[in-house]
DNA sequence: TCTGGGGTCCTCAGACGA
DNA sequence: TCTGTCGTCTGAGGACCC
């Protein structure tokens, strides 16, 4: 394996519900997710009193409602989430600075240099267990390995689950230790290797692969010239628990997008067009907020069919305005025929720099006004709130509102 | 059971210049 | 001048993850 180095897997359980029972304690104990009610809306988060009926999340709402009538439907809260989780990764970084967020409820850290003032990692572990309880009142489960692919696995295996009828509490804490690596890795599914979905797993199981162990029996040159070469070779090292990445603290964004599944699909061009002007508008709002700017605008549209498609354009030179971004996501729709109406729009932006050293155009010499008029936009929403001020085309008769990150996560509204 | 949103990474094809 | 090829960039799409 050649590391030694002990990698810690943080992972809050059931992270958005158990925030919002912390706000609400009388949910506590009741099956409750957070998510959408719509035709369209799906589970983000579900208690482990509502795993219990067979909810998780990405399960469409209106499924989860029929598995359990008296679900409590919470409607999610973006923003608190990320107060929550940034108070809890300080937490983390009590213990050691070599902290990497994946996401807003579960990150890496390398503990290697916390032994001398708190112990073994196991007891590092317990320590930030105790004080996310005592302080946040939330539940975490933590995986100790020698890599971070095991780690993750490990705490996976610490989490609380369902019996039948009711939740069991899980370990909390699960080492895998160096020498333990084949026993712990031998019996799992295949789908436990990263880069293993739905897909894969079948093209897999038609090599007759079911098991980990099976998958380590497979040559490398058979899983490369069956994957690919990144993932042939990647399922080749994992399967033999073996993964050499490190914890890496300033991970910066690659990408940053919104977009939107609609209650009813769009048909009128005008009304399409009012929802990409929003889509732009959120976008350009976070790549200044995030202070960067980029290159490539994506369009992404989905139909009714369900079917996807995305078109792009990469400027010359990186970006953070919107009348740029939205000339050429104009451009890209005006390309896509829209008549059988679009279920779902969305806009992105990648080839991201830092946003103080974007370059100048020549159209900015000559007119620097843009630039100047959504800076003060952004000013007039940080005082009166981002439903303050807009884009025109955004503002119709029926009063459409700019979205804020994480607004559309639940899914449309009815 | 008709399937959200925000991401990352990979593959493949085509264009293009050396 | 023509042809091949190699590396790089761009664009599209797919798979996967939380």
């Amino acid at each position: 394996m050649g590391e030694s180095t002990p990698i810690l897997h943080v992972d809050m359980d059931a992270f958005f519900v158990s925030v919002e029972v912390v706000r609400r304690p009388e949910l506590r104990g009741l099956p409750v997710v957070v998510g959408g009610e719509g035709e369209r809306s799906v589970v983000a988060a579900a208690s482990y009193e509502a795993r219990v009926y067979g909810i998780h999340s990405a399960m469409p709402s209106t499924r989860a409602r029929r598995l359990c009538p008296d679900l409590v439907f919470l409607r999610g809260d973006h923003r608190h989430y990320g107060e929550v989780s940034r108070r809890v990764m300080a937490i983390f970084r009590r213990y050691t600075p070599l902290v990497e967020p994946l996401s807003l409820d579960e990150a890496f850290l390398d503990v290697s240099g916390a032994g001398r003032v708190y112990g073994p990692p196991e007891q590092v572990a317990a320590a930030i267990r105790r004080d996310v309880l005592d302080e946040e009142g939330l539940g975490c489960s933590v995986g100790i390995a020698p890599n971070k692919f095991l780690a993750k696995l490990a705490s996976g295996r610490a989490k609380p689950t369902v019996g039948s009828g009711a939740p069991v509490p899980g370990s909390g804490v699960l080492v895998v230790a160096v020498d333990r690596v084949r026993d712990f890795l031998d019996p799992l599914p295949v789908q436990a290797i990263w880069g293993v979905g739905p897909r894969t797993l079948e093209r897999l199981q038609r090599l007759g692969v079911q098991t980990v162990a099976e998958l380590r029996a497979v040559p490398e040159a058979t899983l490369v010239s069956s994957f690919g070469r990144a993932s042939g070779s990647q399922f080749w090292r994992l399967s033999r628990g073996i993964d050499d990445r490190r914890v890496e603290p300033d991970q910066s964004v690659r990408s940053i997008g919104h977009e939107e599944t609609f209650s009813r699909d769009l048909t009128d061009p005008d009304e399409v067009r009012r929802e990409l002007v929003r889509m732009v508008d959120a976008v350009g709002r976070r790549l200044r907020e995030a202070g960067v700017a980029g290159r490539t605008v994506t369009l992404k549209v989905r139909f009714p069919d369900f079917t996807t498609i995305t078109r792009s354009h990469t400027l010359p030179d990186a970006t953070d305005l919107v009348v740029d971004v939205l000339e050429v996501a104009t451009d890209l729709i005006g390309a896509v025929d829209t008549s059988l109406g679009i279920r779902l729009l969305g806009v992105s932006m990648s080839g991201l720099r830092d946003g103080s050293i974007r370059q100048l155009s020549f159209e900015d010499l000559a007119d620097p006004g843009w630039r100047e008029a959504e800076h003060a936009v952004e000013l007039i929403r940080g005082r009166f709130g981002v439903g303050s001020i807009g884009p025109a085309r955004t503002v119709g008769a029926d009063g459409l509102q700019p979205r804020e990150r994480g607004d559309a996560q639940w899914g449309p509204d009815e």
